[in-house]
DNA sequence: CCATATGCTAACTATAGTATGTAGAGGTAA
DNA sequence: TTACCTCTACATACTATAGTTAGCATATGG
């Protein structure tokens, strides 16, 4: 039940997490969303939204499309 | 307080639209979501989740990263 | 006149996103 | 061992909002 697209992109967030050496409490306060937030999402459990979508690249310093990609 | 990134992506989403001669109604019945519905992204007016981004982007034929950028 | 396309409102249902708490894994140190 | 950390998974409950649907308006073109 767990859509492709979400594991993907849950995958590149935790990768690109890591390789910046962030905890996901540290991305967290960074993208300004909760903390158990980023575990959801790189779990794909939740069904983000374009504009979180755009926190989350930005507090990872990647453009957008590329995080999609 | 409409978000740049969403009024972006509804212009590109217009855009990509219109290039293929597709009614709202059309683009809707491809990627099997509402007709005002698309009348409403477009107008930047709902804050897009990811798996309809993706439905709305192979409705169009065009790659997700693509619609993004 | 009629048909098609879009904007817009309003109401509703489903779910995204917030927040708290608990538990367990892994590391470090005494 | 035991006692701390730090990090993450996960459950739960709540609030905010995404997404659905119907209806009515206006515009344009046949």
């Amino acid at each position: 039940m767990k859509k492709d697209v979400l594991i993907k992109f849950g995958k590149k967030v935790r990768n690109e997490r890591i390789k910046l050496g962030l905890s996901q409490e540290k991305l967290a306060s960074l993208a300004k969303v909760h903390r158990t937030y980023i575990g959801m999402i790189e779990r794909a459990e939740k069904n983000i939204t374009l504009t979180n979508i755009e926190k989350i690249s930005k507090a990872l310093g990647i453009s957008t499309d590329q995080l999609i990609k």
